[in-house]
DNA sequence: AAATATATATACCAATCGGTATAATTTAAC
DNA sequence: GTTAAATTATACCGATTGGTATATATATTT
């Protein structure tokens, strides 16, 4: 890994939580190389533009979010268990992402929506990848008898992340985790009267 | 209804869309002069400042919003009726708040959190008392029988809103309806099957 | 260790930012 | 219809915006 890699890296990861927290244009580069202690010239040696820089930023808050909820889904054996994995995992999800400055999904969601394209495109790629993951999962537990199998995977898939991200929205505004805990009680509730065989 | 009043209201009206679609700090004096045809001298001339007009653009959104929701709520004589028509306005809400430029309390509530603490209070406000004024709607259904008496309405009235603010996302940054339709289609089966006595 | 390639800092660019003092204009009161 | 009051336009403020050409300094290769 070089200098330049390096310090690269460096800047996308210092800098995802300002994006996150402040959206595209409510970040300057200023801001920029304040938290860096770097110049423009360096930040503009490793990155064509500031949306370069936010996309790479946005994506490597995505890693970091979808690395450790991998991590927590992959112990469990059935695909009931890894869904459960899933809401515990979001019960912890304001204590993981407040470095990162909140949901990186919803954040640059709602940000780049009339605002930057690039930015915009990329978050419905990762949701609906997010949602094909999810009913992929939901497909193989109706495949071994572990769900109904008269599910619409899809549109499972597609609630529970509507109702993760609405949950993020009300402990993140209302600096109250208490939403995200009922809301994961709800989506088990639902694993289990719904979807479970 | 003065000059100046008028001049004031046309501001909030024409700059509440704006606003709600590129956030405050993505929103420039210039754009707000341009949109409406005036000068700054005369924007300055009726608000303190950019901030006081977004709040009170943030505010005449949400006016517009309840003010929709409360005329498809009132017919109803029953509890139960209330809440279907809730449901109901959120099946036609990307149709009535596109030309608002989407959800103000999604966008607002977002955009806001570590950028801007007086627009952010009020979104927190205003979710606060719609999740009181439907709780209290929820009350009501349980003196009359129409509701369980075990249900905690403060509860139920907080996952809905956050159900329906999920949804308004999903529907909003990928350009698709179905996700609102199939979240109300959830709730109203919520209603039945948990909240109905 | 010298030569070369790479990366960072400096100094600058025009454009725009939010905001204001003042002048010109329009509205409202008499 | 005049006059006084309120409203809007003009012209400007210093600061900051994203971005770049060039010089300096640091790595890397030989």
């Amino acid at each position: 890994m070089s200098k330049a890699e390096r310090t690269t890296q460096y800047i996308i990861e210092t800098v995802a939580p300002i994006f996150n927290r402040n959206g595209y244009s409510g970040t300057s580069l200023s801001d920029i190389t304040l938290a860096t202690g770097l110049t423009k010239g360096a930040v503009y040696g490793n990155f064509e533009s500031k949306e370069e820089l936010a996309l790479k930023a946005f994506n490597h808050n995505i890693r970091v979010v979808f690395d450790k909820l991998s991590e927590k889904m992959a112990p469990e054996r059935s695909v009931i268990g890894k869904l459960k994995a899933l809401t515990g995992f979001y019960r912890n999800y304001p204590v993981l992402t407040s470095p990162l400055g909140g949901c990186p999904l919803l954040n640059v969601g709602v940000d780049a929506n009339h605002q930057n394209e690039l930015l915009l495109n990329r978050v419905k790629e990762v949701n609906l990848k997010l949602r094909s993951n999810m009913a992929n999962l939901m497909e193989e537990g109706i495949n071994n008898h572990e769900i109904k199998s008269s599910i619409d995977t899809l549109k499972y898939s597609g609630r529970i992340i509507a109702m993760i991200e609405g949950s993020v929205y009300m402990t993140f505004t209302l600096n109250d985790n208490s939403y995200m805990l009922d809301m994961m009680d709800h989506i088990d509730h639902m694993i289990e009267t719904e979807l479970k065989n």
